[in-house]
DNA sequence: GCTATGATATATCAAGCAGATATATCAATA
DNA sequence: TATTGATATATCTGCTTGATATATCATAGC
């Protein structure tokens, strides 16, 4: 069956404020909503051309020059199918989580192995963790904003969730480090 | 270039400890790992025979009668395939939060949606978070193997995070239903 | 004994998606 | 002038999911 495209969705939501480039998607993509969901021009593009022959968007020639850009604006018709799906009860929420996967398989190596890889996830959290903090520092002060609102919200789950990582990695490191155990190496290259 | 599938791993690490069909290693995934890594039909008999022709796992028939059945077991190059990925600093971690993406466009939809939205994910972190749970309990007591505190900390890091989330779900139904605001609707379908 | 259901077991397909790559324009900078 | 990097669109490969198909077998109810 139609699978339910997701990135339409996260398309119709950022036509929804202002009318973007494919490129200009991407970007938006990248940036706001990256830590928890991704997009690539390898389901873009092809999404604004279903999504423009279902008339949920236009294009408009935007060329300048040689250069060819394409703006996309959202219809009224564009807006009820995101609305839909945002009343929709249905949400798949999935992790995929490498470091765990390896954390659950990890007796097959050295317990510095584990750690290791504990403490690069850590380190990794704290570098996102400080970028999410200042996105909400910054949307704390503009709470009158009925966007700025939700914006705030997500960024606000994001530090949330990063903090129990931490919390956890420091949890994670004191058994895996305090508790005696016989197949440890002397190895020296960490 | 090659892309590293995941699902090879997942099945490398399974048959470390046991002998498993295709179908055991379904169960298995759906079970102990699910609730941070998925895998189907559709990838799993694929990577069975790639792996079993890279000499990394072999087939041994088991057939029942009519019944079809094929166990596969791990080798020593299989074992150190496992061993160098988790050895592989690269790990990648991804979440794909359709709630998230449905709250960060919320303020196309009215409040109420947004709330309940809110209500689903929190009723379902609350139950997910009781399985987890009862894993970490009944792992808590066996730490003298050594896969058990790996088990234990993964599920660890699910209570961990879920108890973030729910931490998170009152602070944002708080947020959205505190303020006041003009786009509530007198809506009684929840 | 017969039948329906559900678990076991393998396999395939369509569609969604990520990551890489290709091509080209243009601005800034060295 | 040449190079780099940002802008912009497009395509391809391979991984992944979810659905579907087919068949066997055990169990439970009638």
């Amino acid at each position: 069956m139609a699978q339910e495209r997701k990135i339409d969705k996260v398309i119709l939501g950022l036509l929804c404020h202002e009318d973007l480039s494919g490129y200009d998607i991407k970007k938006r993509i990248d940036g706001a909503v990256s830590f928890f969901w991704k997009g690539s021009f390898g389901n873009i593009y092809p999404a604004l051309k279903d999504l423009e022959n279902s008339a949920l968007i236009t294009k408009t020639d935007s060329s300048v020059g040689g250069r060819e850009r394409s703006i996309y604006h959202i219809t009224d018709a564009g807006r009820d199918a995101l609305k839909e799906w945002l009343c929709d009860k249905q949400a798949s929420n999935e992790l995929r989580y490498e470091t765990l996967l390896k954390l659950f398989f990890s007796s097959a190596a050295d317990r510095e192995v584990s750690l290791r890889n504990i403490q690069l996830f850590e380190k990794q959290t704290e570098q996102d963790l400080e970028i999410l903090k200042t996105c909400c520092r910054s949307l704390e002060n503009a709470q009158d904003n009925e966007d700025h609102i939700y914006y705030y919200l997500t960024a606000s789950f994001g530090v949330e969730t990063y903090e129990a990582y931490l919390r956890w990695c420091k949890k994670a490191k004191r058994m895996l480090g305090a508790i005696p155990h016989n197949s440890i190496k002397e190895s020296r290259d960490l």
